[in-house]
DNA sequence: ATGCAATATTGCCTAATAGGCAAAAATTAG
DNA sequence: CTAATTTTTGCCTATTAGGCAATATTGCAT
């Protein structure tokens, strides 16, 4: 009834957040120092070899499925119309990410990660692979202006950042302004400009020539 | 004749020194898999156990000095002249760090960290901490500006990445332009607007109303 | 439905990592 | 020179990491 996706796929999706869940579960309640394999295992009901085919470590079980979360950030860009400048279409696919402010599970994973030096190393790998992909995205889309070759890794960067640093925002205000709307408002704080257009070179003086040397 | 400091704290250092250039050539000939931490302390003269007083683990050896090569960014920054723009200072601070092209055993090992996720993962780990000093930095730099609390560490972030893309793309080319260059256009090419100069958002707005759901 | 092929789980095994603790060695201070 | 720090080291045990082969599960074609 369920899908097209045959069962075996469906197992491994549930093993997988099944070992993700048991991981933040035990690392929330006793620290990642007291995190053992072993104990995910058992708790996700499978054995401790069957873990490390799943994840190389403990620090990538806590982290979990962050990452596929993030690839919904390329796809929601690959949504924008083609038309829409570039820096817009990133800003909205940012903001889409987050229609309403993301569950429990979440956010206890996040202050985790924030809480916890040793995550922030596995996060960031999580991070490498969207860099990736959005970079891609972003040459992609940005194919007809002719944009210079170093340029979407920049953006893709710069709009990670952004995104970072907006969750850790977020995270530090207790959700006072819904995320959604953190993460708006920092991408049009910063401005990208292309080469082509100059956008961002008919700015940038204003804020530097009145205070500058 | 040496320095005022003491003995003690040089040894500290070169044996650091010692274990981070021995982890570096090891894995640079060898591959990280076949990085063995006894090797490395072999190869830096000191006992195994020693090795686990300077690193924690391997990868966080290869990566080695970097923390401290970027906490020069910081300095940079707080020498910058107090009256010039956040924005410009940042850029200029950035293009100060590199007055010319790193050293080769620098590139030996920035190569490595694109190549080996692990180790880029470890060095986004020792970014973290540069973060938050420069965070700080920013801060205490424009507190008479009154910026807004989430601000300095919007721009530490946003800083930050364009740094990595500036290197990323410097190493891709092989250094044809210096990466002095490519970080100061780099930089210019971001623009990040104060709630205060509102630069930013004679920008933005076009953005946001209209498509909006 | 049944059997074959593909894929996932598990146990077994060994090498390597991680880190507490106390003895020994080196450096600094008095 | 002696005492007080601080660093290095060895010893020890728990845990991690991952190759390999046996076993179990699922998918597919007949």
């Amino acid at each position: 009834m369920s899908s097209t996706i045959p069962l075996r796929e469906r197992k491994k999706i549930a093993t997988r957040a099944a070992l993700a869940n048991a991981a933040l579960d035990i690392a929330d309640k006793h620290g990642l120092a007291q995190l053992r394999i072993e104990d995910i295992a058992e708790r996700a009901g499978v054995s401790l070899r069957t873990f490390r085919n799943y994840f190389p470590n403990k620090e990538a079980a806590v982290v979990g499925l962050l990452a596929h979360n993030s690839d919904l950030l390329v796809e929601a860009l690959r949504e924008r119309p083609a038309e829409e400048g570039l820096w817009h279409a990133l800003a909205q696919a940012c903001a889409r990410l987050y229609p309403t402010d993301p569950d429990r599970a979440w956010v206890r994973r996040m202050r985790l990660l924030k809480a916890e030096p040793a995550l922030a190393a596995e996060k960031y790998r999580s991070d490498a692979g969207v860099l990736d992909a959005l970079s891609a995205e972003i040459a992609a889309r940005s194919e007809r202006l002719a944009l210079p070759e170093p340029y979407p890794q920049l953006a893709a960067e710069v709009t990670l950042s952004i995104v970072r640093a907006s969750i850790d925002h977020w995270l530090d205000t207790a959700g006072a302004p819904p995320l959604r709307e953190v993460v708006l408002k920092f991408m049009t704080r910063i401005s990208l400009g292309t080469p082509s257009t100059g956008a961002a070179r008919s700015d940038a003086p204003t804020i530097s020539k009145d205070k500058l040397s």
